[in-house]
RNA sequence: UGACCCAUGGUGUAACGGUAGCACUACAGAUUUUGGUUCUGUCUGUUAAGGUUCGAAUCCUUAUGGGUCAACCA
C-alpha cells in the first residue's frame, strides 16, 4: 500500500466539502489570458485545478479571460491549448469570458436597475485623484447620483457606440469609504473600440476582470475558484457581485503564487526579454515558459513532478530552481540513451592498434530493455582536452603521461607520449591499448579508477551544441534595487559550432533526448537539419568532481 | 502610518493540542566500465515574548519580519 500523501490546504478544504456534502463533485477552471506564453508558475496552477479533479470526482474547464482586445491574440490562445495537452491535461469544455459577453451585459443592466451601478463621466485621472488612498476615504463621483433610467439610457448608448473611448464607464455603487479600496465603486465596463479576436467588432465596451471572472466562474458553476494570494483583496468585491446578482455562489480561495530563483515569471518582464531581443522567442530554451523549457528537453513528467514537489501554500517562497533539475535528471536518467560526444576534441593515436572494428555499448544503463547499439573504434580516436592531464594532481582519475584509463565500452589505454605543436599546446597523445581490456571479454586482470567518453575520428559526425546557464544572475531578479534587465547573465548562452559525435546520432528527430555520457542531457533542437544537427544542452549531470577537490 | 495575508533547517513542504518528519541542497562513506546512477550516514529548523493547558509548531495576545492593496490590466 502506497503511503498516504498529505492533502494542501485546498485538498483539504474540498476533501471536508465533499466529505460533509456540500458538494457531490467539483469543477475547477484554469483562467488564462490570452495575452503571454504560459509559464513554469502557470504550470503550478495547471497541476493544482486539473490534479484536483483527478484526484475528486468533477472536471476543469479550459478558460481564457479574454476581456481586453488590445492585448489578446489567438496566437496565444493556440500556446496556451497545446501547452496544456503537452503538459498532460484535457480539458472538459474550453470556454472564453468573450462567450459570456451578452450575459455579462444583462448582469449590468440588473445592477443599474437595482441602483447598484451607475455611468461615470470622471476621467480615468479624475477617477484615480477621487479614490482616496489605502488611509484615507475617497470622494463620491458627481455622476454617482443619476437616476436609473439616465444610467440606462446611457449604458446602452456606450454599448451602441455613441462616445468616444474613455468618455464613460459603469461603475459599481458601493461605497468610496470602504476599508478595501476595490469595493470604492469600481469600474465595471469601459469603452474601447478595438477588434477582438473572437467578437471581432460586435462590443466597443469590455467589462472588467472584476465583473467578468467571478461571473463567468458562475456561468460554469465553478466550485472552487482557485487564483493567487493578489487576488485576496478581489474576493470580497467577486462575492458582493455574485449576491447583488443573485447567482450561482462560486467561491475563490487563494494560493502563493510559485517563485523560482535566477529567473523571472511575470508575463510583462518575458515579453520584454522577448521584444528587446534577450532572448530568441518565447520559446528560448533560457525560457522559464513552458515552451522555452520544452524546447530546453524537459519533459512533462518532470514538470510534474516539480510542481507536486513544491507543494501548495499560502507563504511566499523562492523555490531552488536545482529542484526543477533534479526533476528532469531523475526522469531522463530513466529514459535518455546514451551517446557519446566529444566537445572539445584532442587527438589519442593508439600506436599499436590496426584497422577498425564495431563495439557493442548500452544504450541506457538504467533499463536494459533499452538494447545496444554498435559504435566504431579505430586507431585514432578523440577524447575530451580536459580529460588529459600532462602533470595531474593526486586522485586524477583520468588520462595522464603513463597512466592507465578505459576508453568506455572499449579498452584500456596506456598514455605514452604527448605530441606538442609550436606554441606549446598538446597536438597529439600516442597511447597503446591493452587488447585482451576489451569491453565484454576483459581478461587483462587490469582495473582502472576512470572510464572516458570518446569518439573515432574517421567516423565522427559534426555537430552544434547550444549550452544554456541561468537567464539572470541574482537569486531574484524583481528584487527593484535596480532593473531586473540589469541582472542579466551575459554568458547564459554558450554555442559550440563543431563537436565530434558517434554516427548514430544521424538518424534522429528533433525532441528526441539523450544523455552525452559523462556531460549532461541533450535535445535534439528544431534548427537541425540532416546535414547539421543542433542539440540543446537540457541539464549538466551532477558533477561530483572538481579538479581542485583532487 | 490603515486594512488584509503570511511566518517550521540553506530551499520547498508535513505534523489538524501528544516523539518536529519528508524531499532538494551540502558534506562523508560504499558500489560503479559515466567522478553519473544506486545505497548508507551526517549537518542544519518551529521569528520573539507573554498567556491558556498535564502537555503548544499548532489555541489566544502583543511585538517583530515579509508580502499585498490607490491600472478604464488580469
Amino acid at each position: 500500500m502506497a503511503e498516504e500523501k498529505s492533502l494542501n490546504f485546498i485538498e483539504e478544504i474540498i476533501d471536508t466539502h465533499l466529505r460533509e456534502g456540500v458538494y457531490s463533485s467539483i469543477v475547477t477552471r484554469f483562467p488564462p489570458e490570452p495575452n503571454g506564453y504560459l509559464h513554469i508558475g502557470h504550470a503550478s496552477s495547471i497541476c493544482l485545478n486539473f490534479g484536483l479533479t483527478k484526484r475528486f470526482p468533477g472536471y476543469t474547464n479550459l478558460r481564457f479571460d479574454d476581456t481586453n482586445p488590445v492585448t489578446e491574440d489567438t496566437e496565444y490562445v493556440e500556446s496556451i491549448k497545446e501547452d496544456v495537452r503537452w503538459l498532460g491535461f484535457e480539458w472538459k469544455h474550453e470556454r472564453y469570458a468573450s462567450d459570456y459577453f451578452d450575459q455579462l451585459y444583462a448582469f449590468a443592466l440588473t445592477l443599474i436597475e437595482k441602483g447598484l451601478a451607475y455611468v461615470d463621466d470622471l476621467t480615468a485621472e479624475e477617477i484615480a485623484n477621487q479614490k482616496g488612498t489605502p488611509t484615507e476615504p475617497g470622494v463620491n463621483s458627481p455622476y454617482r447620483t443619476r437616476s436609473v433610467e439616465e444610467n440606462r439610457d446611457l449604458f446602452i448608448r456606450m454599448k451602441n457606440g455613441e462616445f468616444a473611448d474613455g468618455a464613460k464607464t459603469l461603475r459599481a455603487k458601493i461605497d468610496m469609504g470602504h476599508i478595501n479600496m476595490l469595493m470604492r465603486d469600481p469600474i465595471l465596463y469601459r469603452i474601447k473600440h478595438a477588434h477582438h479576436h473572437r467578437t471581432g467588432d460586435a462590443w466597443c465596451i469590455y467589462p472588467m476582470y472584476d465583473f467578468a471572472h467571478g461571473q463567468s466562474d458562475s456561468i460554469e458553476q465553478i466550485t472552487h475558484s482557485i487564483c493567487t494570494m493578489e487576488f485576496v483583496p478581489h474576493r470580497e468585491l467577486y462575492d458582493w457581485l455574485i449576491t447583488q446578482l443573485a447567482i450561482y455562489p462560486s467561491h475563490q480561495y487563494e494560493f502563493a503564487r510559485r517563485n523560482i530563483n535566477y529567473t523571472v515569471t511575470s508575463k510583462r518582464k518575458l515579453l520584454q526579454l522577448v521584444q528587446d531581443k534577450k532572448v530568441a522567442g518565447w520559446d528560448d530554451p533560457r525560457m522559464p515558459t513552458i515552451s522555452g523549457l520544452r524546447r530546453r528537453g524537459y519533459t512533462p513528467e518532470s514538470i510534474r513532478e516539480f510542481c507536486d514537489r513544491i507543494g501548495v501554500a499560502k507563504r511566499d517562497n523562492l523555490v531552488d530552481v536545482g529542484l526543477l533539475e533534479f526533476c528532469v535528471r531523475e526522469h531522463l536518467n530513466r529514459i535518455a540513451l546514451r551517446r557519446m560526444v566529444v566537445f572539445d576534441p584532442v587527438k589519442v593515436v593508439l600506436t599499436n592498434y590496426q584497422g577498425e572494428e564495431w563495439l557493442s555499448s548500452e544504450n541506457n544503463p538504467e533499463d536494459p530493455t533499452a538494447g545496444q547499439r554498435q559504435i566504431p573504434f579505430s586507431r585514432e580516436i578523440y577524447i575530451e582536452r580536459e580529460d588529459f592531464m600532462e602533470n595531474p594532481p593526486k586522485k586524477y582519475f583520468r588520462l595522464a603521461p603513463g597512466q592507465l584509463v578505459r576508453l568506455k565500452s572499449a579498452y584500456i589505454i596506456r598514455c605514452e607520449e604527448v605530441i606538442k605543436d609550436q606554441q606549446g599546446a598538446i597536438s597529439e597523445i600516442r597511447c597503446t591499448y591493452i587488447p585482451e581490456s576489451k569491453s565484454g571479454s576483459d581478461t587483462s586482470g587490469i582495473s582502472v579508477k576512470g572510464t572516458l567518453h570518446w569518439v573515432s575520428v574517421p567516423h565522427a559526425v559534426k555537430a552544434e551544441v547550444r549550452l544554456y546557464d541561468r537567464l539572470f544572475n541574482v537569486e531574484d531578479p524583481t528584487d527593484e534595487s535596480q532593473d531586473f534587465m540589469h541582472y542579466l547573465n551575459p554568458a547564459s548562452l554558450e554555442v559550440l559550432p563543431q563537436v565530434m559525435a558517434e554516427p548514430s546520432l544521424l538518424d534522429i528527430n528533433p525532441g528526441d533526448r539523450y544523455q552525452f555520457v559523462r556531460k549532461g542531457y541533450f535535445v535534439l533542437d528544431k534548427d537541425s537539419q540532416s546535414s547539421h544537427l543542433v542539440f540543446n544542452k537540457t541539464v549538466g549531470l551532477k558533477d561530483g568532481w572538481t579538479p581542485s577537490k583532487g
